[in-house]
Order: structure tokens, then C-alpha cells, then sequence
DNA sequence: ATAGGAAATG
């Protein structure tokens, strides 16, 4: 009788006093085990443990159980051992208890209670756990090793261990034992095995020939495969998927959603994205946390930093990758005191800012020129929120005094700096050296930037940059010959547009288009109206050795211009035009839109690769420096 | 007992 109503009072004494609590109920529990018989024993001891087990959440109570266990003589329970191991939710624990289980076993023949249950569990604990893929994939080996069959349980965790390691050979040789076994048509272990290639370096091919092998297919086989083409910035695929898998009739649900709007985002396809969230809303698909994180993030990236604000004061639950979204949008989008103060307010409710909020308020006090709240909050991270800064953060401090021309500091903050500097560090030093006139120290860090990452494009195209501000054009030649000498290809600029819902992208020179011969026209008569107005090509950015005129003509085949011309032929007047660039705006682009936005009056809104421009009647929302 | 998703210095 005494066996039935112990049992609740280990329960919440455990809940509520932890570890002393344990010990002495063990020694109770014992005292009424001796008047018992050996059966009964077992597994009144057998439930206890398995009850204790159960709201076990410490590393400490865990250690505790395990003497318990062995003192009631349990230690070759399978029911238990799991029950241990499903515990663990931590490295330390789930470590604690494979060693406790798996011990003094390596050299003998491994004992018959080991099934194949506790291994799937050891290794989803560690499959589950950051850093520590590859001691699941040991566990799935010992299995092996020790014969127990792994059953259609095993493969999706010990896939997933794959995808966080991510080696090709080691993912194919698990494929090979899955349809070894038969369980290749297992929904689970075939979606599973789509996201494991997806998670291999440049092996989407791989993933999408399980893809289109597979019989069966649910939201989750295609939202792993949207999802890979997502991650691997083949965005354009993504969508495509997404678009036939409405086509099959197979219903979406929010996590494909997500995957979905991380590669709209990637376009900067606004007009997608604003037919997406109608979609949601349309299906009444589950706005979860993450699908409205995943919203904010594109209405923001695709250039409607406002419509982001909106949902984000909409949402009733807000985590930290919320409130750096919309950060990350007013920055991006010059609008850095908005993006001060969000982040203040942040901090006010109680929300602790990561290290990836303060890249966000970091970088938006660089974009808008303050320098003071800058400092401020970079002193602030380790002082009031123990974050140690990284390199990114010293980045952006470089990068806010490099942008506010404060270039001496610049390079003496770089010289104090705990840690070294990047390549990205010393590329925002040599931006800012070309833009205040500091050519000859720009030039000597250009040199050496060469010499220790050769085979990276813009550190030639800085140079060059520098070559051309000093007017020195023999040197300038002389920099793109070392580029063809290397072999090195320029990264072809390309801008893109959406119209009636395609995507058009455009590169310089691009004669692709049906409308070709229409565009170029435009193009001239661009020409002609900005110049009327005032505009003067800057051909100093021009890489190619030509002459004057030829370079003013090679620019206006740049592939912003061509979308531009595109949209003014194809949109109605007084609409924005939204276009998005792979690099950064060039000089003479920046200066040809302003005209533009002014001489045809429309808003021209351009994403490029670091941040956004709105031009308006002749002025850009970056004031000129970006 | 099993699978897919969100923010990141230029």
C-alpha cells in the first residue's frame, strides 16, 4: 500500500526541492523495497525511476538518478536506460548518460539488452544537440558494430546529424544503408534525406534527385527542398518550386511559407511578397512567430520598410529576431535615429539585445552618420550586457568612422584592436580613403590587400578606383592587366525588376530581351533628357581601358540603366519603379538616377548590395554617401 | 520515438 502514495510525493519533491530531496527518498524507497519481493521490486523501482526520470531537467538530479539506478540494481533496464537518455537535453547530460550506458561494454560482446530503441534515442539526443553531430554518428556506428538494426526511427535522426556536418561522401553511404534496408520510401527518411543533400555544400542536384524520385511527397519534402534552393541563393528556383507545388495541389503550410519568403526576400520581389502574405491570409495558414518574422524581414528587404514596422507593432509576441529585422530594415534604410530608438525601446521592455542586434544598431549608426551613439552602444555591449564584441562589430565601428571621413581614427582603431582585422575591415578604410582624398595611404593598403587575398575582385576595382581619382591611367591598365594575368573574371553587374509577376534581370550590354531594341532607344533618350538637366557622366569608374566617349556609352549599357529604361517603358507614369542590384550602385548610376527620378518625376527605389536608395525629384534618401 | 522554417559588419 505504502508503494502507491510514495510515488506522488517523490514527484513533486522533486519538482520543488531538487537534489536533497532525492537522496533521503532514496534511502526511504530503499527500506520498503527489502519487505517486498524480488519482482515487485523491480519494478515498483523500475516505475520510480522511470517517474523520477521524467521530470528530471539538471545535470545534478540526472547524476543523482544514475545512483539510484544503480543502487536498484537497474542498470541493465532498457526501459530505463532510454528513459535516462531521452532525458538528457543538454551536451553534458546526454554525454553523462551515453558513457553511464555504454561503459565497460567496448572490449566484451555487447550486451543483449542494447535494441535499437536506446540508440535511436543516445542519437537523437546528440543529433538534437549543437556541436555534437559527430557523436551521433559514432552511436550510429557502434549500432552497426554491434549488430542491432537500425529500424525507420534511426535515419532521420542520424540524417539530420549528417546535414549538420555536411560531408557529401558520408551522406551517400548513409543513403546506400537506408535503401539497404528498405526505407527509402519512408516519407520521413526520404524528407529527411532531401534536406541532408540540401545542407551539403553545392549538392542540391543531389537532394533534388531524391526529390523527383520520390513517390510520396508532403509540405515538408517540399518546403525542405524550397528551402534548400533558398538557402543556397538559387531564389528564382525556390519560387518556381513553390509555384508547381501549388500546381500538383500539394497545400502549403507556414513552414513552407518561411522558406518561400526567405527567397522573395532574397529577389527583393515586393510584388511576391505582398501576393504571399495575401496567400497566408487567403489559406489561413498559422501565422506563427517565425512566418511573421519571416514577413517583416521581406516587407523590409524588399523595400517597405513601413508596411514591416506595421506587422511587427501588429504581432503580440515578439522575439529578438523581430525586433533585429525591423533594426536591420530602418537601417538598411537610412533611417538610422528609427532604428536607435527601436533598439532602445528594445532594451526598455526587457528584451536582451544578442550579438546580432548590435551588429543592426551598430550598422545604423554607420549608415546615418552617428558616430557618438555609436561608440555609445559599442561600449555598452560588454559593459552593460556582457556580449564580447566580434569582428563584425569592430567592422561596423570601422566602417562609422571610415563613412563619417573620420579615416585617422579609422586606421588607429583598427591599430588598437584586440583581434585582427578582416579584408572587409580594410575594404571599408580604402572606400573612405577614396572618397576623402587620403589616395596615397588607400593605395598602399590596396597593394597589400592584393597581396594576401589575390583572387578577390573588388580589392583590384578599389585600386583602380584610386588609380583613376589620382589620374594616373597607366596604372590603372595596369591593374586590369594583373586581373587578366590571374584569370579573373569581373563578377558581371546585373540589376532586377519585377513586372506583372516575373522576375526580368538585366546585365550590362544585355541584348536578350524581345524589347531590346526599344530599351536602348530609351537609354538614349535618357541620355539625352538627364544631360539637359544638368547630368555629367563620371567615367572615372570605368575599368575598361576606352576612351571618354566609348566609356560614357559603356555606361549607359549599365545594367541599371537598362532596367530603369525597361520600367519607364513598361509602367504607368508616376508609379515607383523598384529595381534590385547584385553589387553596389556606381557613381555615375547613383548620379544618372537622381536626374531620372527628377526629369521623368518618379520614385526610384534601389536595393543594392548593402542598402537601399530612394530618389526622389533629384535627391537620394543615402545623401550622397553610401 | 521519426522530417522541413526566422535576424548578421562591406
Amino acid at each position: 500500500m505504502k508503494k502507491f502514495n510514495s510515488f506522488p510525493i517523490i514527484k513533486t519533491n522533486l519538482l520543488s526541492h531538487h537534489s536533497i530531496t532525492i537522496t533521503t527518498l532514496t534511502l526511504s524507497n530503499e527500506q520498503q523495497q527489502q519487505q517486498q519481493t524480488q519482482t515487485s521490486k523491480q519494478r515498483v523501482s523500475e516505475q520510480t525511476c522511470l517517474s523520477l526520470l521524467h521530470s528530471c531537467t539538471t545535470l545534478t538530479s540526472l547524476t543523482q538518478i544514475h545512483s539510484l539506478i544503480l543502487k536498484l540494481g537497474l542498470h541493465q533496464n532498457p526501459l530505463v536506460l532510454t528513459k535516462f537518455a531521452s532525458t538528457s537535453s543538454n551536451f553534458n547530460s546526454i554525454h553523462y548518460a551515453s558513457s553511464f550506458i555504454f561503459h565497460s561494454h567496448h572490449n566484451a560482446d555487447p550486451p543483449s539488452f542494447y535494441d535499437a530503441f536506446l540508440f535511436n534515442t543516445v542519437i537523437r539526443a546528440y543529433a538534437q544537440t549543437l556541436h555534437s553531430k559527430s557523436m551521433a554518428l559514432h552511436f550510429y556506428k557502434t549500432m552497426l558494430c554491434y549488430g542491432v538494426l537500425p529500424n525507420k526511427f534511426t535515419y532521420p535522426f542520424v540524417l539530420k546529424a549528417c546535414a549538420g556536418i555536411g560531408g557529401l561522401n558520408l551522406g551517400k553511404s548513409v543513403h546506400g544503408f537506408v535503401v539497404k534496408l528498405g526505407f527509402e520510401d519512408d516519407l520521413h527518411v526520404q524528407n529527411t534525406m532531401i534536406h541532408m543533400y540540401c545542407c551539403c555544400e553545392g549538392e542540391v542536384e543531389f537532394a533534388r534527385k531524391v526529390f523527383d524520385g520520390s513517390p510520396k511527397s508532403d509540405s515538408v519534402t517540399w518546403s525542405a527542398m524550397i528551402g534548400g534552393y533558398a538557402r543556397s541563393g538559387r531564389s528564382t528556383e525556390a519560387v518556381g518550386l513553390f509555384r508547381e507545388m501549388q500546381v500538383v495541389g500539394v497545400c502549403p503550410d507556414e513552414i513552407t511559407m518561411v522558406s518561400v519568403l526567405s527567397a522573395c526576400t532574397d529577389l527583393g520581389a515586393l510584388e511576391l511578397g505582398k501576393w504571399l502574405e495575401s496567400y497566408v491570409d487567403r489559406m489561413k495558414i498559422t501565422k506563427s512567430l517565425e512566418l511573421c518574422n519571416a514577413l517583416i524581414d521581406m516587407f523590409a528587404k524588399c523595400g517597405d520598410v513601413d508596411k514591416a514596422m506595421k506587422l511587427f507593432r501588429r504581432m503580440s509576441m515578439r522575439t529578438i529576431v523581430s525586433w533585429t529585422s525591423v533594426i536591420d530594415g530602418l537601417a538598411m534604410h537610412g533611417r538610422g535615429l528609427e532604428a536607435v530608438s527601436l533598439f532602445d525601446e528594445m532594451v526598455e521592455q526587457g528584451v536582451a539585445p544578442d550579438d546580432v542586434a548590435f551588429i543592426g544598431v551598430l550598422s545604423a549608426c554607420s549608415h546615418s552618420g552617428l558616430v557618438d551613439k555609436g561608440h555609445y552602444y559599442f561600449n555598452s555591449m560588454e559593459k552593460n550586457f556582457g556580449i564580447v564584441p566580434k569582428i563584425e562589430h569592430y567592422g561596423c565601428m570601422v566602417d562609422l568612422l571610415s563613412r563619417a571621413g573620420l579615416v585617422k581614427e579609422a586606421v588607429e582603431f583598427v591599430q588598437n584592436m584586440p583581434i585582427e582585422p578582416n579584408q572587409i575591415i580594410w575594404r571599408s578604410i580604402i572606400t573612405a580613403c577614396h572618397a576623402r582624398g587620403e589616395l596615397k595611404l588607400g593605395e598602399t593598403i590596396s597593394k597589400e590587400l592584393i597581396k594576401s587575398e589575390p583572387m578577390h575582385e573588388s580589392n583590384y576595382v578599389l585600386l583602380s578606383n584610386i588609380y583613376a581619382k589620382l589620374l594616373r591611367w597607366e596604372k590603372k591598365t595596369k591593374v586590369r592587366e594583373m586581373m587578366d594575368m590571374k584569370g579573373m573574371k569581373k563578377v558581371p553587374g546585373s540589376t532586377m525588376i519585377e513586372l506583372n509577376n516575373e522576375m526580368y534581370e538585366f546585365v550590362a550590354g544585355d541584348k536578350s530581351h524581345d524589347q531590346y531594341k526599344e530599351i536602348y532607344e530609351m537609354v538614349d533618350e535618357m541620355g539625352r533628357e538627364i544631360k539637359r538637366a544638368g547630368y555629367v557622366p563620371t567615367t572615372s569608374q570605368v575599368l575598361l581601358d576606352i576612351d571618354e566617349e566609348d566609356k560614357e556609352d559603356a555606361l549607359h549599357r549599365h545594367s541599371e540603366k537598362l532596367a530603369i529604361a525597361f520600367a519607364l517603358l513598361n509602367t504607368n507614369p508616376g508609379t515607383p519603379i523598384r529595381i534590385v542590384k547584385n553589387l553596389r550602385v556606381c557613381e555615375d548610376c547613383h548620379s544618372a538616377t537622381k536626374f531620372i527620378s527628377k526629369v521623368y518625376n518618379r520614385e526610384i527605389v534601389v536595393r543594392d548590395r548593402n542598402r537601399f536608395h530612394h530618389f526622389n525629384n533629384g535627391l537620394c534618401s543615402c545623401r550622397d554617401f553610401w
